[in-house]
RNA sequence: GGGCCCGUAGCUCAGCUGGUUAGAGCGCUACUCUGAUAAAGUAGAGGUCGGAAGUUCGAGUCUUCCCGGGCCCA
């Protein structure tokens, strides 16, 4: 090595920054929650959080965040704090790298699931309720709830340690949020995207609303076991036969008005016999060929034709007796549809236009008319003769009593299925025909898949995912029939039929010709928005807003534009939008708010709205089930950050694959905490403890910038290593931080810490223990204090709060020009010239032969207590051989042993003993088994081991042996303790000489009195008097090694065969004999 | 029916563009070591990498098909 000089440009700040400050020993043990709490006071002290918010507002190069509403309408559960440590955690990076930022956080507070929470607390069951209270006060009620969970939702962030302008955080229930997408609607409108349309919408008869495709897809659909109707429809042209159907809406038969079949599939006719009420019933019925297994009793097949055969035949319907039939009951016929499957049911399918959305759409291919039984609380309206004014959910057996009565009836059996629900109110959902507004996607929809494509979507998967739901999408409906929510800026003439939409506040006052002062004040929500009147632009009547209010994801979707001043600061918007990120959880988003997000931007700029879009599966419980409040697998924020600690918290997130889902609980942050957390702050405390009792300063650096820069010959081998490691580590973080690959950057953090602790420190506790204040113990302090002022940057968007308290204690006060917080300072940058694979690689050799050398050792029954002449080790490359002066001196230390020497290629580690394999041998040479066993035995056993264990033949005098057919025992050498692994052997010899016993005594009686100091309570710097008392080997042990003795024990006396007056004592029993020990503070 | 993801140790998962003998953590047992460590080390196991075929000098990794699980759409 030639003499490299260090100064790491990340230390580089200039002279004289150092103090000469002293550092605070760091107790071992520590109460993470504790301290989280007091750094959460020393944030608010310092106004660090605002410090932080504002450190780049000058700089050129920006990184904006567009931050996803959260939903105000609960608290915060852990799931949420996922998704916020993420946004943290790479906000928090991207500020320390010096990029300006957006830190504007959002609440999601308009829509149904807000309505649905209030009516709870009001105890409501139905619109009516909500009417009769006023819809002034209800929408009241509902703004009231979402302020209050927006200000819980913000304390519990804050406790996380999430860095946000929290007193500017947006609302999408604010004026401007609706106003820009009043704006938007305004433009679909111009574009010709806007359309009343009526559809069969899925509607929840409670919540008195069509659901939008978006809404049940999420939680939509639950198993539900409903009853398998079948029933007959008797043909009108063919006497005494009747098709067989089957439905599990019931409710719809009233509706009904054609049946279909599958043109390609085979029908059949049968005879079938069965007994109904004892009484035996024959009759002739069709159905598909493939389904015969649903008939009762017995069958004979008839006839069989093609599905095609049955289109057009007239049959009777089962409610044709009701007034609402009067249009249909002529026309009920067969029709061919290609999505009549042989599945289920009968293959012969009902089809009700008013009541399904297939059927509707099938219908209207078909001309059918169209029977819609339901108002919008899911009651029947009149002309459905018995069913007339009665809920939806009652009739099933009306309905089936009925259905026998008129001897269509066949047969009913429970089905279990998915069926649609209610996302917010769990009620089963029903078809409705209705009347809804919608944005026509044709136009948009190529314009939306070039915009997903451009963006990059993290996990990649994503991309696919989003095209496919683009692809697949139907309109967006975007009106929804309640009171708490935007208002659609839609007035459409009663008399005309015309409708327009109002683009703007001031618009809406231009054309407003009655209500205006009514509502002047108020926010553009029902009901006040509701007094403006305009005059029709094409008859000139006096026009009122149609009633809906619009769906939630136009709330969250205009977000780019509402919250950066789209229509009033058009500067502002340009220096922000688009945004460089955006993070949501993915199961849900690809159809809510990023397909709401995209939409909106590509109509109104024709651009993507992000970058990059980062995102993450769903959190489960430790075991991996789904966690419910029911349950109770479902873990609360405040309990978790209480219990857990939220740096522990945010560790179990960063180190997770984002895409997989996460099993989380207290098990997984038990596991952080011991395994990575405490090692970590013991290494913090180690350093902290030694450099207190030294008076080691930051002044004594080797690596600061001082007069005369130390030459790297002051820093050992392993300095010059964890240094490596060091920027290695920077490198590799900052490389998968802006590659969004978190996790891997938590992992390398775990292995460097790791090797920190258990490579690092384990074999440097000498260099710090030892009394004399060297270059060496200054180089470790040196190197030591290096790593962890850096590692505490890298850490600090991942674990904000022991980071700071690392930093507080480690530079603050040490380094002149640090900050007083380390969410303040520098991401840090590698220095590559630093970096020294070689030595990387060499010390990865060194560990493994370590623990091959512990392997070794621990086979030989000796302590590593007991020094041992020498390591033998036989390695693989020749790069390593030369390695192996570098590393002899960590691997003599680690084992305790005299010497390291290479013995690679000489053999003699291991003998080998090969034996027949009898089992196989034995059938096949019989008596010849004596010969084979004496060749064997003759044999050169290195050899025959060769070649079996590398799948050879094995040539015997005259016999050849499979690979298999011997037995191969290694031994080792005579005198020597073996271990290999994958090519690589360490040997320590086994002989215990005199002296090196002599010396393994003494190192015995000093773990003996180490053991003894604790006991006594003593700390690390407490000097001792020591008396020994023992006889024979042990005591000429003890002479010789004398010096080392009070060294290593900090005595300040020591008297052998002396008992130390009112100390404290043990004795033990050693190989050698008794001894005593007493000991007292000096 | 279409799209996406997943299947590796008892459990939870790593394994990046194909490359020596497939790894970690947890869990179990035994032993060792310890004046930083509530830790750590060593050993014992435990795997036909869901199955089959193919491409290749070489497949956990690429291709195809099949099986199983999950999510979404229809």
């Amino acid at each position: 090595m030639g003499r490299v000089f260090f100064c790491p440009a990340n230390m580089r700040k200039g002279s004289n920054v150092t103090t000469g400050k002293k550092f605070e020993a760091v107790d071992s043990k520590v109460d993470f929650i504790a301290l989280e709490h007091s750094i959460l006071g020393l944030w608010k002290d310092r106004d660090v959080v605002n410090r932080y918010l504002h450190r780049n507002d000058g700089a050129s190069k920006k990184f904006p965040f567009m931050d996803g509403p959260i939903t105000a309408n609960n608290p915060m559960g852990v799931h949420h704090a996922w998704g916020r440590s993420y946004k943290d955690i790479f906000l928090r990076f991207r500020n320390m790298q010096g990029y300006a930022q957006r830190f504007q956080n959002g609440f999601d507070g308009q829509g149904l699931w807000v309505e649905v929470e209030v009516e709870k607390e009001k105890g409501f069951k139905s619109k009516r309720e909500i009417e009769s209270y006023g819809i002034d006060r209800f929408v009241e009620d509902c703004k009231a709830r979402v302020q209050m969970f927006s200000e819980r939702i913000s304390e519990q962030s804050k406790r996380l340690g999430y860095f946000m302008d929290w007193d500017n955080s947006y609302q999408t229930m604010s004026d401007e949020n609706n106003y820009t997408i009043w704006l938007f609607l305004k433009r679909c409108a111009d574009n010709g995207w806007l359309y009343e349309g009526e559809d069969v919408m899925p509607w929840c008869p409670r919540c008195g609303t069509g659901l939008s495709q978006q809404e049940i897809v999420t939680e939509g659909y639950q198993e539900i076991v409903h009853p398998g109707f079948f029933l007959k429809f008797p043909l009108l042209e063919r006497e005494g036969e009747s098709l067989l159907v089957w439905t599990t809406t019931p409710w719809t038969l009233v509706a009904n008005v054609a049946a279909a079949v599958n043109k390609e599939n085979d029908y059949v006719l049968v005879e079938n016999t069965y007994t109904v009420n004892r009484e035996e019933r024959t009759e002739k019925i069709w159905l598909g060929a493939q389904r015969l297994h649903v008939l009762k009793g017995e069958h004979t097949v008839m006839e069989t034709v093609k599905g095609s055969e049955l289109a057009g035949w007239r049959y009777r319907g089962p409610f044709d007796e009701v007034p609402a039939q009067s249009k249909a009951k002529d026309a009920h016929r067969v029709l061919e549809w290609e999505d009549v499957g042989e599945e289920e049911g009968t293959g012969i399918v009902h089809i009700a236009p008013g009541a399904g959305a297939e059927d509707f759409r099938l219908g209207k291919e078909n001309g059918l008319p169209i029977i819609a039984p339901l108002d919008d609380s899911g009651v029947y309206m009149t002309g459905f003769g018995f069913l007339d004014g009665r809920p939806v959910s009652e009739v099933n057996d009306d309905i089936f009593d009925d259905l026998k009565r008129k001897n269509v009836f066949y047969k009913v059996e429970k089905y279990k299925h998915r069926y649609p629900i209610c996302w917010r109110c769990g009620t089963e959902l029903v078809f409705r025909l209705v009347n809804e507004w919608f944005i026509s996607m044709d136009e948009l929809r190529p314009r939306l898949m070039e915009a997903t494509r451009k963006m990059n979507w993290i996990p990649p998967f994503g991309e696919a995912r989003e095209i496919d739901w683009l692809r697949n999408m139907g309109d967006w409906m975007i009106s929804k029939k309640r009171y708490w929510g935007l208002a659609l800026p839609i007035w459409k003439c009663a008399d005309c039929g015309k409708f327009e939409v109002i683009g703007s506040d001031d618009e809406l006052k231009v054309r407003a010709i009655e209500g205006w002062d009514a509502f002047a004040g108020n926010s553009p929500h029902r009901p006040w928005i509701d007094n403006v009147k305009i005059q029709c632009s094409g008859c000139g009547s006096t026009v009122s807003r149609i009633p809906d209010v619009g769906n939630a994801w136009l709330d969250a979707g205009i977000v780019s534009f509402s919250t950066l001043g789209y229509r009033h600061d058009r500067s502002n918007w340009e220096k922000w939008y688009p945004a460089k990120w955006i993070s949501e959880s993915f199961p849900g988003q690809f159809r809510n708010w990023f397909y709401s997000l995209i939409t909106m931007s590509v109509a109104l700029e024709g651009q993507p709205p992000a970058e990059n879009v980062f995102s993450y599966a769903l959190m489960r419980d430790e075991k991996g089930e789904e966690m419910h409040k029911s349950k109770g697998n479902a873990i609360w924020f405040e309990e978790a950050a209480e219990k857990m600690g939220v740096d522990v918290m945010r560790w179990v997130y960063s180190r997770h694959n984002p895409a997989s889902n996460l099993n989380f609980g207290y098990g997984p942050g038990d596991d952080v905490r011991r395994q990575f957390l405490i090692p970590l702050w013991n290494i913090f405390s180690f350093f902290t403890t030694y450099a207190a009792l030294d008076g080691w300063t930051v002044e004594q650096s080797l690596l600061n910038q001082k007069a005369g820069t130390p030459p790297s010959d002051e820093l050992t081998e392993l300095d010059r290593w964890i240094i490596s490691e060091t920027n290695l580590l920077i490198e590799r973080v900052t490389e998968y931080m802006e590659g969004w690959r978190i996790e891997y950057a938590a992992q390398a953090i775990e292995q460097y810490v790791d090797g920190l602790s258990n490579w690092y420190v384990r074999l440097s506790r000498r260099r710090f223990w030892k009394s004399e204040n060297d270059g060496d113990k200054i180089a470790a302090y040196s190197a030591l204090h290096y790593c962890l002022t850096t590692l505490t940057r890298l850490i600090a968007p991942f674990m904000p709060f022991v980071s700071e308290q690392m930093w507080q204690q480690l530079t603050v006060g040490h380094d002149k020009n640090a900050p007083d917080s380390v969410h303040l300072a520098d991401w840090p940058e590698a220095d590559k010239s630093l970096i020294d694979e070689q030595l990387s690689r060499q010390t990865q050799l060194a560990i493994k032969l370590a623990s091959l050398g512990r392997s070794a050792r621990s086979q030989s029954r000796l302590k590593v207590r007991q020094p041992l002449a020498e390591l033998l080790v036989e390695v693989r490359h020749d790069w390593e051989r030369e390695a192996l002066p570098v590393i002899e001196r960590q691997l003599s230390d680690e084992l305790n042993v005299k010497g390291v020497r290479d013995v690679t290629g000489k053999g003699g580690l291991l003998s080998y003993e090969v034996k027949p394999e009898l089992r196989s041998l034995g059938p096949k040479y019989g008596k010849q088994l004596g010969d084979i066993r004496r060749l064997l035995g003759e044999a050169d056993g290195a050899e025959i081991a060769r070649l079996s264990e590398s799948g050879q033949q094995i040539q015997l005098g005259e016999f050849t042996l499979e690979p298999g057919e011997v037995l191969v025992e290694r031994r080792a050498a005579e005198g020597y303790a073996v271990a290999t692994d994958g090519g690589y052997t360490a040997a320590v010899s086994t002989e215990v000489t005199p002296e090196l016993r002599a010396e393994g005594i003494a190192r015995e009686i000093v773990h003996i009195v180490q053991n003894l100091r604790k006991t006594a309570g003593l700390e690390i710097s407490h000097r001792i008097n020591l008396g020994i008392e023992a006889e024979g080997e042990i005591a000429d042990a003890l002479r010789t090694y004398t010096m080392y003795l009070i060294q290593e024990t900090l005595a300040s006396s020591f008297q052998l065969n002396y008992r130390v007056a009112g100390g404290t004592e043990e004795t033990h029993d050693l190989d050698g004999g008794k001894v005593t020990v007493s000991l007292r503070r000096a």
